[in-house]
Parts: structure tokens; C-alpha cells; sequence
DNA sequence: AGCTATTGTGTAAGCGCTTACATTTTTATA
DNA sequence: TATAAAAATGTAAGCGCTTACACAATAGCT
């Protein structure tokens, strides 16, 4: 069942069929109800491909993450696909795994696909050396690549994201001014979100005047058991340290563990705050403090700038929302702010 | 750049080019390699929806799920995914929320997209009434239907999933054996595997010629709060209860939080298992025992199973993998299986 | 009624590829 | 070296749609 059938059930051309189909053109009303009565008497489909080739689209998005098993990406992956639907474009997922070729390989197989644009999710996409980033800008030479929750100067990028800077000065002020000194800033790799957090965490010690060591700042990527055997060496090495803001929820439970191990009470003698609220938090005990990024609103920012995009419009090339912190159990000085 | 300007610079028709293209019919080895150069200097990227049109597919899978920020669903994503794309595929992505109506009509949207099959990704697809499976017979009429963790006998349709109702006799008979009798079987809702794990909990009591109060058996579909509350509740009815047999793991989470607020010792006093050996199994304390359903495999058996039958082998119907218990710490006594 | 705007519909030329079939070139064989 | 078979390439007809342009029908004027 083709337009041909159609056009000839109806006994019109299949460019009035086409019409119809598209609604962009005008088509009495007498005929264009007769033809859709006929569509779906035949359950008629058009043709997407042939569709495609001659709108140069088929309502597709590619989404590129690291890896979609991920809190944090799995829920993005959700309130996307959820918006693009809403506006009738389809979500094509692509998970890149850690590297940084693969990254760039998935990329352009997205592109190949004649994807109408890319939503990169996640943070770990921008690296700090400009250089590495030429890949997304030449992928924005073809079509608008979205930015969820990093941040790129380039044509055609834009960008949605909470701002992890100022929410991360704020959290450490608030510990600083409790009395909490004894800080550490545990992240997980050098992502653009990672950065600012550190950014955050160095300018709350600055605007303090405070002194200080680099040894609390620390880079590391492990699971949660491992997270707490680091801590557990950290401590080891004679590091003091009674709190720790950890760059996600998984880190921080990591942290919880060792505190557990050293018997510390929570949050008196030992606090931790993540973020990303993931579901991790309830699960824990006492229940995981964490910083709530405001995914669904970045991720509907996303999508509302990528339309205006496609329909031609302008959009803001940066879209920032500030982030609130969700006190639970393992901290208790936030109420404060 | 199209084919035209391709065969142009080499001197040839776009048969030709068309022929390397594709690999699949015979072209002399300098021509090839003329070709392919001159592809690579030019960038060229032959036109998807033309292709498409051409061959009619887009080497594109279609996945169906729920909800892909659940973490069953995310990691069957992540597993499916990479699945796919290894042999050249790629996946749209639709999540239908929970409603009847969205499956169906999200379904028809990623077979009007074209797609060359349908994944259905969680158990939840398949109801009780063989009526209410008819929209998934229809669709395996145009593309091979593969369901993952949930079966139903049609032709076209490929299930790849684990025998819950295996494990699950397996679990309760341990319980049963171990003196815990008063058990209580938790359950999300009315899916292929929520009612196979429940066949296997009332077998595991027929086996045992034991009596089973249907109290014991809750339909529930809350958060790990209400969980939490909902088991309360049940307590306070009077149901006395010491272990608790919960369909996935955060519905066994809630019930550890309320052994927890009963100040139950755990695992001696109190005893919890769930499903699907999710991340949140280590956040907890103590770190919860599940039964691993070996999605991964699930995954892998999947995507083989249709490879196979797009590439027009045969392909069985059924794929069942047996789970396996992992042992963690609020139980203690299957170590002895 | 006669003329012009407006609206509705058809014709045909793409969109960029694949592939059956025809044709030419090369290779193998006697 | 002539000839048949095999290999390489070209020609052209699709695939099923969109849309610019042409033309016909209708409506709105005087």
C-alpha cells in the first residue's frame, strides 16, 4: 500500500494525497476528508524512508551518552526521549563507553544516520583542552548538537546545564562556616562538571581566605567498595578529614561506607554530600544529603532550545539553572542556608 | 556529495561506486581501491535515506521499555545496545510510561520509523489475557518481535529471558527448609515474570505440602518509603512475618527499612531477598541478597537470536537462562544450595 | 456577463541510492 | 589465434515520496 493505491482509491493525484499527508498546502475539504477516510480504511503508513529522501529528515535525534546503565544518564535518557517525543522526533541512542575515539566514532556514525541533530549528555563529552573538543564543533557544521549539563563556546552548540560552580562554593562555605575544615573534594574524572565543582570547592576556600591542601582534592574513579578502601588509605597516610563532597552519589556512598568502618556518627563527627539525588540516596542509611541537579528542568531546557533550533528560531547558547541541595541524613548544616 | 560527483571524479558509473559501496558484487580490485580513495578524500557519506529507500532498512532497532531510568530497563538498554551496534545496528529508543494504550500506539510509531525489528525490553509487555498480547502477534507480522524477560508463543516472536519461576521455587523451598515458613511474597505487578515468580513461590509451598494463607501474597507497586509503610500496615493486620521474598529489589529495600524501624536483627530475625542484583544492592547496610537474572546474557542470547533471523537463519522461540542467588547479607542461609 | 483573484488539483522532475539486464573487456581454453 | 566463458562496467528503471509549476475550477467583483 503505497500513495499510488491511495491516490487511486481516491481517484486524485498522488500530489493532492501528498498534500494531505503534509497539510502544509491547501486541499478542500471534501477531498482531503475522502483521502484520509481511505488512509485509514488501508491503515496506510507512508513510506519513512521515502519520506526522509524527500523532506531530508525523518524526526530523528541522536543521543550520545557514556553509558545509558548510569543514574544519572539513564534518567536524562528518560526526560529526553520524553520531550523529543512530545514534539514528534525520535530518540536514536548511542553509549560510547569511556573513549575518547569511540566518542567520536559514534558521533559521526549519528551523523551518517542523518540524524536532525545530537544531544551529547553528559559532562565527560567537554574536555578542558579546547583541541579535543574540535569534534563537536565540527559536528555542529552539520547540525545542532546539544550540550546537556557541559559547556562549549561554538556555532550552533548550545548548551543546558546547572550551575555546579556556584552551587559547589555555596556547599562548601556552608561547611567551612560550621566549622567543618577539615574538607575533601572527591571527584571522579575531569569532566566539565568536575571542573566547576572543583572551581566551586577552590573559590569557597579563597572567598575564606583559608589555606588550602592539595592532598584533599581527590581524582579518583571507582566503584563503592573501592572508594572506601581509598579513604581508608587516605586516612591511613594521616590526612585528617570529617567531611567530603563527593562529585556523585556513588562516591559519596563510598565515603558513608568508610565512615561506617571507622564507626564515625553521621552527620556529627562524619557528614557527606553527593550529588545528582540519585535513588541511591533512600537507599542508604542514615539517608544520602545530595546535591539536586534539577535534571528534568536542564533536560526540557535541552529539548526547548533544540526546537526553537530546528524551527529556524534563535536559542540561548548557554542555558544555566541553579542547584539546590537536598539535606537528608548525613549532613545537618544546610538547613541553615 | 553525492554518488554522482563520487563516480564522476573516478571516471565511472554510479554502479560502480553503488557496487563498492555494498561489497557484493564483483569490481576489479584498482577500481575499488580508486574509488575508496577518492571516498576518503571527499568525506563522503552515501545519503541514509536514499539507502534506505533503495534497500528498504536503516539497520535500525527499535526498543520498547517502561521506563528507561528504572535500573533493570537501563542496563538491558546498556547491554542491548552495545549488542546492536556491534553488528552494525542501531537502536531507536521509546519509553511508554506505564499505560496499555502508550505501548501500543509507541509500537506502531517505531514500525512506521521502519525499524527492521522490535525489542520489547521488560516482562511488564505481556499480560494474562492472551487478547490484551494481540498488538504484539500483529507487529511480529511486519519485523521479527524479540521480548526480553517474557514470553509469548507466536510466530515471528523470539523471547530471551530466565526462569523465574525456577528461581524463585528454588528460593522459597530454601526458606521453607531453613525453618523460615513465615514467608511473604511481594510483588510489583501483574507482569510474565511478577506471575511466574509467583507460580514458583506457590510450587515451592505445594512441594512442601504446606498451606499457604493468601495474605501472604501482596500485589504492591510503591516506592521504598511506602513499601516500607505498606509492610507496617500488613503487621499491624496481624500477619506475622520473618522473611520477606520481594520481586525486585526495591521493594526488598523497603522491607529491609521496615525490618529496620521493627528493630529486627537481620539477617537472624528477619530475612529479605530480591530481584535482579541491582546497583542498590550494595548502598544498603546490611548489603541486600538478590537473585540475578543474568540480564547481560539475557541481552546477548537476544540480540544473537535476532541477528539470526534477520540474516534469514532460524532462530528458537524460547531462550531461558536459569538465575543464580547471590548472597549478600540480610540472608544467610543459601549458602547451603 | 465578463474579468480578475483565489483556490484546488494535476504533471512531472527530482531526492540519492540499488540492481536487473545489457554491454564491453578480460581471461581461459583449444 | 579464434572463441567461449568469466569478469567488469554501464544503462536505465525503479524505490515512494515532495513540490515547483502549470492549469482548471470557483468565487468575487463591477
Amino acid at each position: 500500500m503505497n500513495i499510488y493505491d491511495i491516490s487511486k482509491k481516491a481517484g486524485v493525484s498522488i500530489a493532492t494525497v501528498s498534500r494531505v499527508m503534509n497539510g502544509n498546502a491547501r486541499v478542500s475539504e471534501k477531498t482531503r476528508q475522502k483521502i484520509l477516510d481511505i488512509m485509514a480504511e488501508n491503515d496506510y503508513t507512508p513510506n519513512a524512508f521515502a519520506r526522509g529522501l524527500g523532506l531530508n529528515t525523518m524526526q530523528t535525534i541522536g543521543l550520545l551518552c557514556a553509558d545509558s546503565s548510569d543514574q544519572f544518564f539513564s534518567r536524562a535518557i528518560y526526560y529526553l526521549e520524553r520531550a523529543l517525543r512530545a514534539n514528534h522526533y525520535d530518540a536514536i541512542l548511542s553509549c560510547t563507553g569511556a573513549g575518547y575515539d569511540t566518542r567520536m566514532e559514534y558521533l559521526k556514525r549519528l551523523l551518517a544516520k542523518k540524524v536532525d541533530a545530537v544531544i551529547l549528555i553528559g559532562s565527560s563529552f567537554i574536555e578542558a583542552v579546547p583541541e579535543r573538543n574540535r569534534y563537536i564543533v565540527d559536528a555542529a557544521a552539520e547540525v545542532p548538537v546539544i550540550i546537556l549539563n557541559g559547556y562549549l563556546k561554538a556555532p550552533n552548540v548550545y548548551c543546558s546545564l546547572c550551575d555546579d560552580r556556584e552551587i559547589t562554593q555555596q556547599v562548601t562555605s556552608a561547611c567551612l562556616e560550621h566549622g567543618r575544615k577539615e574538607l575533601l573534594f572527591l571527584y571522579r574524572a575531569d569532566s566539565y562538571s568536575g571542573r566547576r565543582k572543583l572551581e566551586g570547592f577552590k573559590g569557597a576556600f579563597a572567598a575564606a581566605e583559608l589555606p588550602l591542601d592539595p592532598r584533599r582534592i581527590i581524582l579518583f574513579n571507582g566503584s563503592i567498595p573501592e572508594t572506601k578502601e581509598k579513604l581508608l588509605s587516605v586516612a591511613a597516610d594521616g590526612l585528617i578529614f570529617d567531611t567530603v563532597i563527593a562529585g556523585d552519589d556513588e562516591l559519596a556512598i563510598g565515603a558513608l561506607k568508610y565512615a561506617k568502618a571507622m564507626q564515625f556518627d553521621i552527620p556529627s563527627q562524619f557528614s557527606i554530600i553527593g550529588y545528582n539525588n540519585s535513588q541511591f540516596c533512600i537507599c542508604c542509611e542514615p539517608e544520602l544529603s545530595s546535591v539536586d541537579n534539577q535534571l528534568e528542568f536542564c533536560c526540557n531546557n535541552a529539548v526547548a532550545a533544540l526546537m526553537s533550533v530546528l524551527s529556524g528560531k534563535p536559542a540561548p547558547g548557554k542555558t544555566m539553572l541553579s542547584a539546590n541541595i537536598l539535606e537528608r541524613g548525613t549532613t545537618d548544616f544546610f538547613k541553615f542556608l
